[in-house]
DNA sequence: GCGATGACAAAAGTCAACATCTGTCAGTCC
DNA sequence: GGACTGACAGATGTTGACTTTTGTCATCGC
């Protein structure tokens, strides 16, 4: 005893070791145990499946990615500036993740692929982030829509391309930032952008 | 001899008969030979590999989708309301083809997946259409945008996640069309459309 | 002479015997 | 007595001998 109680907590640790290491195809609850210096029966107290404890393992990567952007999303600046960093900070979480280690992002990709609920809530989560940023920018005047949740969701769909990890591919191409930036610019227009109230201004002029 | 001469076009009609039936993975030159009455040798003659004629059969495809929606991108009228029909034609044939036929589109799937050059092109005629409805849109004074070729591209990846067969599966969401509805109004305010000179209105006024 | 053939080597795919894994549960150990 | 074990049945994966396919080319027949 004391040796560290099993928890769901530590599982999750070794679950995700024994991931990195052997990938998806090869993971098994049994390696998970040996990881943990118990027997595979006792991990089945903690998860009642092995797919309840990847999509465990799952909302733990995801929630590395909500989580910085919820702190974005929180900010009190002007909100065009916001979504603008918080868009990128959503891409360049996504693009790191993928060029860093390709193998873990591979598996990362094959995990939530089979977590479809969490991925429901994952997902909702960032539209709502970006709703909160919308409806901040109508109350400063910066933005004119008249249903924050709605644009949410037609701005996360309209940037599909640069943050869903099945486009992961398209991602190097070299007019990916290009591309982005013609994507951000319709938009931008889209939200009825215009100078706030007063305050700051970012960009030069375009072009 | 006579007996119809063995022809490239013979051969794709034949290819294309033969992946409907036993779809790609069991499809064989062979196949496609015996479907002839000729020898596989034969096949070989007028296509230099199973890749090549893969890629043949995925560009007649392709071309299905190009086709008529050049059409429309020729067209004389309003470009606001002509770019909702393109993009609601292109939509409307990728969801037919998704769900009159899903074995069928999955095998187009795998298909196009394989020829990488052919879609480049593909996609690079599509974006040119939007870009050509654009800068008609320019001319009438109903958009305002600096760069018609851009922000054609932008607006063929804002609106990936409805067109891209990779997304298929999402085609059958209850919300789909609503989602779509958001980001075309988005993108028709990025584009700084305004009612036309004059002429014909379409849609009344939203909620 | 030229399109077509079919025998062939190398590559790719199949499948059934075998091995490993998941999930359960009666029983052990502290 | 409750956390943990490990033997087990059924499900899932792996392996390697075997079959099929691709792509070539010397030869054929019109």
């Amino acid at each position: 005893m004391v040796e560290e109680a099993l928890t769901a907590e530590r599982i999750l640790e070794a679950a995700e070791e024994v991931l990195r290491r052997f990938g998806p195809a090869k993971a098994t609850v049994v390696d998970v145990a040996r990881a943990l210096g118990v027997s595979h029966g006792s991990v089945y107290r903690h998860f009642p499946s092995k797919t309840a404890l990847r999509d465990a393992v799952a909302e733990r990567w995801l929630a590395r990615v909500s989580k910085p952007l919820a702190e974005v999303a929180a900010e009190k600046g002007p909100a065009p500036e916001r979504l603008r960093r918080w868009l990128d900070l959503l891409i360049e979480l996504k693009r790191k993740k993928a060029r860093d280690d390709p193998e873990l992002f591979a598996t990362y990709r094959e995990l939530v692929a089979d977590a479809r609920d969490v991925v429901r809530v994952h997902v909702e989560t960032l539209a709502s982030q970006i709703a909160q940023i919308l409806a901040d920018g109508v109350e400063q005047g910066a933005f004119t829509i008249e249903d924050p949740v709605a644009a949410g969701w037609a701005v996360f769909h309209a940037t599909t391309k640069f943050h869903k990890p099945s486009h992961a591919s398209e991602w190097s191409d070299p007019g990916i930032d290009a591309a982005f930036e013609g994507v951000w610019s319709l938009l931008l227009g889209g939200l009825g952008a215009r100078e706030a109230p007063a305050k700051t201004r970012k960009k030069p002029a375009k072009k």
